[in-house]
DNA sequence: TATTTCTGTTCAAGTATTTGAGCAGCGGTT
DNA sequence: AACCGCTGCTCAAATACTTGAACAGAAATA
């Protein structure tokens, strides 16, 4: 009683009166040397013992510990749901993931690399010999350097929602033009022909935000007729509201707001109430993301809700099928997943004023 | 080139001319019985290869992994924050945490216990030798049979924001009948006399509904004049709005409605708007737990908060002293966190009606 | 010159387990 | 009686280290 142990293959075979090898074999289920009323006494003690094997002697003999590294911070539902499709997928396969924080919460959109802070945390993982690793789009970026020399370790990356010009990693990202398409011919369909984006900051990690603003900007020139025009966040990105403001104010008098995420849209909504602008009757507001909170703002907003479970759920798949040599070592790989607009009520036909 | 492997000592001493045992040693940071030049020989090379120690030695070697299980579903604000807390703490001791998911992202809140699967997930944990576990209430209790041989084995156990009359393992939870006695004066003092309170289910697991309710209507009963009802949602606790619509309309003609969670409170505004009630000009409305879209419903809810950070961190603080045997073993600890009542703009003086 | 100190070495055992080789006793067959 | 197959054993090596003991060669000191 009291200071007990965690059992050890030795307290089975000695409790079960067999040898050590012997357990470990038919406690593996190689029974074919072995009597059947052995293989049961054998299987029957281990349980009243409560043993369990050692994934940590596992780890160390086979190379693989079965465990991926996970570095994303779930500051919000998107992430969180991105962590929910790796951990199902990971888990049907047998696989752990391992997630290390970085940044504080509350200040995490603007994330700004801690170089020795997040080193640290790579290291934590590498440590625990993960097999892999999953990471956010500003961490990849931010410890670029440290990881290059984890393709030579033979230890498979891939980051999240970054699509690069020279991409150094397997990549998974949602399809932006194909959505902000979607986006730009819903408010032309609507007949909004002068057209404002709001994009966020555009840091360096933040490539989904220029892509989906270049992307609506594209498909919006398209029409002959029509104007777009983009604002975007400042360094610290906390003045959303203002430029909002700004925005509508303008020369552009814009009939719709297309926002790169939900974030800049609920400030696109709190503008518009100090301006005196109704959603949808005088502005039309578009969103990006689906967060959670999305459908019940008032009015619910329209927006391009991504797929975040499928998007983590490939990247697990992906960091599996490396790591089982399916895919071929010399080329990235770079998945896209689609995304659906979906129509609540922040969008309306354009105001004839 | 290409099939490189995680470089092991054995690598590092050959690179530095060395013996395996004198590298081990130097690395460890024994330099007592070497010469300068040797040390920094041994360090470099450790370095140039990318050396670094294997945890999972250390783990078979010492018995302690330096890491925690955490079976946590961050399915709101609320548990994100115990989730950082919990990081934070631990990552300050060179903890890890190991987190698994268990149950539907979307259905969480009404977690049923699917027996296999939970304990399968314990087992995972315990497979890679956690030091310790902390748990969701519901989990705690729907593997309590599974998990009392964790004391026998010296797996320290916290549950979170569970208070049972007899208690099995460490708990941190927030001092319910504290916020709900302030959220009481509060209303009170609005001069409301009829009050209503909109529970959850309350199941077995979510103890903090009924000590929420009952704290409150006892809080509320000291003042002679005042009456108090109570509502409940049903089994599958989707019936928010319906019960919330029950309530305001019951013969109680309540003008105010604490409510057991934000989540009954957002139900409460969604009922109030139908039945052309104004917030809080006819009804006044508390939350609880300050969840992130508290501040931006319309108008801003007055709530409490928690401080979730504090009570992750707290749960982590009590397994890090547990595992080093600060803590008396035949005593369970319960921690109690503070809430701060804030108010906002759903609160106000009871109509004279 | 003898002894001590410095700097390293090798050896062995320990952590928990896997895996293969080889061996030995038993019953049944040829 | 010799042989085969079955059951079950022991032994050894492997994983990646850590740790302590004993030992050895060179330089420095007495």
């Amino acid at each position: 009683m009291g200071k007990q142990r965690v059992p050890r293959l030795k307290d089975v075979a000695e409790a079960a009166n067999v040898s050590v090898s012997a357990a470990s074999k038919i406690l593996r289920g190689d029974h074919s040397r072995f009597g059947e009323d052995t293989c049961r006494r054998v299987i029957e003690v281990s349980k009243k013992l409560g043993w369990r094997r050692n994934l940590l002697v596992s780890g160390i003999q086979t190379g693989r510990t079965h465990t991926v590294g996970v570095m994303i911070p779930p500051y919000d539902s998107f992430w969180v749901n991105v962590l929910s499709g790796i951990h199902r997928r990971l888990g049907e396969a047998d696989y752990l993931p391992i997630t290390v924080w970085l940044g504080d919460l509350d200040h995490l959109p603007h994330f700004e690399a801690d170089e020795q802070e997040g080193v640290r945390q790579i290291n934590r993982l590498l440590d625990r010999r993960v097999d892999a690793l999953i990471m956010w789009p500003s961490f990849g970026l931010a410890y670029q350097d440290h990881l290059s020399d984890l393709a030579e370790k033979n230890v498979p990356l891939v980051v999240i929602d970054h699509q690069s010009d020279e991409p150094f990693c397997d990549t998974v990202a949602t399809n932006e033009v194909q959505a902000t398409k979607s986006v730009a011919k819903h408010l032309l369909d609507l007949g909004h022909r002068r057209i404002a984006c709001i994009s966020s900051r555009e840091s360096k990690s933040q490539t989904w935000a220029r892509e989906r603003r270049e992307g609506f900007e594209r498909a919006v020139a398209l029409q002959k007729d029509a104007q777009v025009k983009s604002w975007r966040l400042n360094r610290t990105g906390d003045d959303g509201v203002e430029v909002a403001t700004e925005l509508l104010r303008s020369d552009l008098k814009p009939t719709a707001v297309f926002a790169v995420t939900d974030h800049e849209a609920q400030c696109v909504y709190e503008a518009a109430i100090t301006l005196g602008l109704s959603i949808p009757g005088d502005l039309s507001v578009v969103g990006f993301a689906d967060l959670d909170f999305a459908a019940s703002l008032t009015p619910p907003l329209s927006t391009v809700r991504q797929r975040p479970q499928e998007i983590g759920a490939r990247a697990a798949s992906l960091v599996l099928e490396r790591l089982d040599g399916k895919l071929d070592d010399k080329q990235l790989e770079h998945a896209t997943i689609e995304a659906d607009l979906i129509l609540r009520d922040s969008t309306g036909p354009a105001s004839q004023e």
